[in-house]
DNA sequence: TCTGGGGTCCTAGGACCC
DNA sequence: TCTGGGGTCCTAGGACCC
């Protein structure tokens, strides 16, 4: 017997999800995104493989969506009941005899003992099916990198294995943002440095990647590279670190004061989220975004944790007024000094 | 008519202390 | 007038993910 990972991934969960409910919609391009209304800002979650078949991607604009694909069906986003049927997998993977660790709505790792993966993947999707009606994929690696790798070759609902055996067959070609983790950022960092496939990430010096990325994420890159992850599949529930909400306006706010009250509504809505969960929070935090796409941060430490909503919401304006005080300073990018106006306005709270 | 919302973790640099 | 080394706490922001 021997100790492997699953990698679960639900296919075009929230389309599938709006399709189960909507049965008239199979075979249709259904576009989750938004409110909805392709007129407004707002991207795609979730496109359905018959509306990717026109190019339409998550993370897009919805307008753009539905210019590539205008005959699509767009649904709004409707969280409670995507998290009931998340929470309706997640127990059915729970019934197997494994650790599960639900890492979003759509994915959970499996940690079983067992000497053939492929047949507990096929009763994982089978079992999954039948409560549900929701098809999945699942990836099997001897670790959570190798069996996240896995699931992606697999798509749409495959069953994918992937061992150190097999890591740079698969892998050894492609760029390293192919890896998961590493992203547009590090990868153009990394091609600056030479480094342009998984392969060469791999062979490269540790000592080097450290002094480029940082003593953590530098040695981390590197395993990435050579398919190693000695991260464990841990059930424990997830404890949470932080509560934010943010809004983006559907036209920029220009007048301070009305900044002001958003914040302090926004601050109110987090404090009543963090009532529910109970904890006290040690640190608010309030994020910007100046049109036309300019994000600014800052977090304050409260002077003892606190629950109070009066109090968070206090602490969100005393944090707003250091970035409105900054406004002015901020450059433009053709240096040309004008008011800034606010796209997006953001309130979090961290736990103690 | 560009570019959501909710998260996590890490780094760098300054303040401050011994 | 010059100026060590280590440690901790704090903030701003980078990067990535679903």
């Amino acid at each position: 017997m021997a100790r492997w990972v699953l990698h679960v991934d639900l296919d075009q969960f929230l389309a599938a999800v709006e399709v189960l409910r909507r049965p008239e919609l199979a075979g249709r391009p259904v576009v989750v995104g938004g409110d909805g209304d392709v007129t407004k800002r707002g991207v795609v979650s979730t496109a359905s493989y018959e509306a990717r078949a026109f190019g339409v991607r998550s993370g897009m604009p919805l307008r753009t969506a539905a210019r590539r694909c205008p005959d699509a069906v767009f649904l709004p986003v409707d969280k409670p009941v995507y998290e009931v049927a998340s929470a309706q997998v997640m127990a059915t993977l729970k019934e197997f005899d494994a650790v599960v660790e639900v890492i979003g709505w759509d994915e959970a790792f499996l940690g079983a003992v067992t000497d053939d993966p492929e047949d507990l993947a096929r009763r994982v999707k089978a079992r999954v099916l039948a409560a549900t009606g929701l098809s999945c994929g699942v990836g099997i690696g001897r670790n959570k990198l190798q069996a996240k790798t896995a699931t992606g070759f697999g798509k749409p609902g495959g069953i994918v294995r992937i061992t150190g055996q097999t890591w740079f067959e698969r892998m050894g070609e492609l760029p390293p943002d192919a890896l998961w983790g590493i992203g547009s950022r590090t990868a153009k960092k990394l091609a600056e440095m030479g480094i342009s496939t998984v392969r060469m990430l791999a062979e490269a010096d540790d000592a080097v990647l450290a002094a480029r990325f940082g003593p953590t994420i530098g040695p981390w890159i590197g395993r990435t590279g050579r398919g190693l992850d000695p991260s464990p599949v841990v059930g424990d529930p997830h404890v949470a670190r932080s509560r934010s909400r943010e809004v983006t306006f559907q036209e920029n706010l220009t007048d301070w004061d009305a900044v002001r009250q958003r914040c302090a509504e926004v601050a109110r809505l987090v404090a009543a989220d963090v009532a529910d969960d109970g904890r006290l929070v040690a640190r608010v935090g309030v994020k910007l975004r100046w049109a036309p796409f300019l994000t600014v941060t800052s977090a304050r430490k409260l002077p003892a944790p606190a629950l109070d909503a009066g109090e968070i919401a206090t602490a969100a304006l005393g944090v707003l007024e250091v970035l409105g005080e900054r406004r002015t300073a901020t450059p433009w990018p053709d240096g040309r000094p004008r008011e800034r106006h606010v796209r997006l306005l953001g309130v979090r709270a961290e736990f103690a």
